[in-house]
DNA sequence: TTGATAATAT
DNA sequence: GATATTATCA
């Protein structure tokens, strides 16, 4: 006697209990203590500045997580302030397999520190996560689309409500520009729809069952060569 | 530019 | 008090 009035979304909780069972989007957060930990290359550049990149692609899906150390420009961040060592970003396919899972607040290295609480580097939302997002936002519609919700929803480890939430005011902007541009059309600057971007948010959020995140690789071109598609354009070029 | 964070509202 | 939304910073 499940009441029919119960919408789609509905039932999906009752799917959604088992986030062990459906684990599609493990995403392997590393620490930077868990980092360093790992392994601290040994050539430490003296006056070059390497870019610090770490790109855990998850064999299920490749969804990539990069640091981002503000280097440039010495700008004091009383908040963020983990030196994270040196790593070489391997741009090829990295089939370091070998990842334990052992739990992030693990005793590392030296890290007396719980890692739980660190704070973790700036989440890049790539075109997978980002279709996830979609498809959870459409799904859940206007309505539950809410940040808590929707990460939910994801199931994604390490994604916090603030990610979403951020995330989704972005994505309400784009929207709300779309639709002003649709009934309006005095374009100040410029004002032209990528088809990129188009595609990737231009998901009309309806709320139907229909499946559960598509395929996630539709949003990579697959034929090697991983470009940087703007999530968000500008709107002038 | 994009994502995090502070502040604010509900 | 917690969560959502807005605004601003980096």
């Amino acid at each position: 006697m499940r009441e029919e009035d119960s919408n789609w979304f509905s039932r999906w909780e009752e799917d959604l209990p088992s986030p062990d069972e459906l684990m599609p989007l493990s995403q392997t957060l590393i620490t930077p203590d868990l980092a360093l930990a790992f392994d601290i290359p040994p050539n430490r550049s003296p006056n070059s500045n390497s870019p610090i990149s770490q790109t855990l692609i998850t064999p299920d899906l490749g969804l990539s997580f990069d640091v981002t150390t503000p280097n440039s420009t010495n700008s004091s961040s009383p908040r963020r302030g983990v030196p994270v060592p040196p790593l070489t970003p391997s741009p090829t396919e990295p089939h370091s397999s070998e990842f334990d899972s052992t739990e992030l607040g693990s005793c590392v290295g030296g890290g007396d520190e719980p890692a739980r609480t660190l704070k973790r580097p700036r989440l890049v939302w790539t075109p997978q996560l980002h279709k996830r997002f979609v498809d959870a936002v459409g799904h859940l519609g206007i309505k539950n689309a809410v940040p808590k919700t929707i990460m939910q929803l994801m199931s994604v480890e390490g994604l916090t409500r603030e990610n979403v939430a951020s995330h989704l005011q972005k994505y309400r902007l784009y929207l709300k520009r779309m639709q002003g541009l649709s009934s309006g059309g005095s374009g100040g600057g410029g004002g032209g729809s990528d088809a990129a971007t188009d595609h990737l948010m231009g998901a009309p959020i309806s709320a139907h069952p229909g499946s559960f995140i598509e395929d996630l690789e539709s949003a990579n071109g697959g034929g090697g060569g991983r470009k940087v598609l703007t999530l968000f354009p500008t709107g002038d070029d």
